[in-house]
DNA sequence: TAAGCCATTCAGCTAACGTTAAGGAATGAC
DNA sequence: GTCATTCCTTAACGTTAGCTGAATGGCTTA
């Protein structure tokens, strides 16, 4: 996990990074706003610590125009004592969490454990395979970038089968994970709807993503046409 | 937004239900650990207000539970004062926040909010879409910079799609998200909501905001036309 | 060549959704 | 208290997307 510290006091800086590597983080400290954007925006940190009075640009700031700048990892911000108002805008601001200096490393510790874990619960919805890109939060699909509509039945099976890459998941399979019930076997809804994804997919027969196994089903394959 | 407040103390209860109830939450009031868990586990809740100290189920086993359960809503713990470990035990077990007693109710508001905005990845309480501007704070909406009204049910429909962007809601999660406890499945409430509102953002049928997924739900989509 | 197995086409049917209208609960004015 | 207004809710009905199964023909394998 890649931790961005920033912070102007020094020693205090060196401490935590210090601590955080301890405790196995992959710690970048950066001593001013401006250089914490720039990292910020350039890098895939896990999580930001930020220091809210920093020279250059302040920590308010900083925040802002990093998750106007699309990041959107969780972020700590550490605030002088007695100071109400600045955990209030900071939270506004777009920041996770705040600690109050003085604080204990322990705690400090337990909520970067805390807030890394909420962020991981959230996994990346995207998946891509070849010009094919699907969105299981959307439901949506493209094909180099053009959107494409499915169907409820026709998006079921397409995820299944991307979600299950490279594997031969058998008709039986494919049915019992699209219908909540047991189903008719005698039907052949399957090949109906492996039929049209591939029509909308690929009208053209160029990438062939889905690939027959007959008498043992469908795999879906990563390595097709670009 | 539901919030689901676990809290022994009654008069407290009572209290924090009311300045919740003011700000627009829908609050549900559990007094003690294991009707917390009950309610957390089978009802679709935005947020979980926790005291630590409770009865019957201590609040560090509940979210413990609660977690394993596969609750991932954001959890706001309270916990007496100079109560140290308490705090970063509660983190540990899954907490996001924490406040200390005794609090401002201010505070208690912000860190709802941010909490909430967090968990929906949205730092802010405006957020644009084409021509429509929504504003959680003040329930708000704008076409055009124009001034939109929307009746209380109209607008929570709004809000969670748009507070959900770019995602798939179904009808139940919709209806969950927008009524207490008890509701009628069988009603087609939602259908007319989403009627009456599509009539008032878009007469016109130009910019169609709100998108029908038939058997999925709906969709609210961003990229919508200028 | 025969026997599966799968691709393809097509049309009927049904559940899902849109739309309208009206009853009545909730709210506020007086 | 009564009245007026708002708007939530239900019900009825029309429309349509798209699920489904049947029919047919092509392809693969032994």
């Amino acid at each position: 996990m890649r931790v961005l510290l920033t912070e102007d006091d020094l020693d205090l800086a060196a401490n935590l990074k210090k601590m955080l590597e301890d405790n196995h983080f992959g710690v970048d400290v950066c001593h001013d706003g401006e250089e914490g954007l720039y990292q910020l925006v350039e890098f895939p940190y896990d999580l930001a610590i930020i220091d809210i009075g920093l020279p250059k640009k302040d920590g308010m700031a900083l925040i802002r125009e990093a998750r106007a700048g699309g990041v959107t990892i969780p972020v700590l911000i550490l605030t002088a004592r007695d100071r109400w108002q600045e955990k209030v805008e900071g939270l506004d601001a777009g920041a996770d969490d705040y600690l109050t200096k003085p604080f204990h490393n322990e705690e400090l510790l337990a909520r970067c454990n805390a807030l890394i874990r909420r962020a991981v619960g959230k996994s990346n919805p995207e998946m891509n395979a070849g010009p094919l890109k699907i969105n299981t939060r959307s439901q949506q699909v493209w094909i180099n970038d053009k959107t494409i509509t499915l169907t409820a039945y026709e998006y079921k099976v397409l995820e299944y089968l991307m979600l299950n890459p490279e594997k031969v998941i058998s008709k039986t399979e494919l049915t019992e994970h699209i219908y909540d019930q047991d189903f008719d076997l005698d039907s052949n809804v399957i090949e109906v709807f492996v039929l049209r994804l591939r029509k909308k997919l690929d009208p053209k027969g160029e990438i062939a993503p889905i690939e027959t196994l007959r008498g043992r089903g469908y795999r879906f394959n990563l390595d097709i046409a670009a």
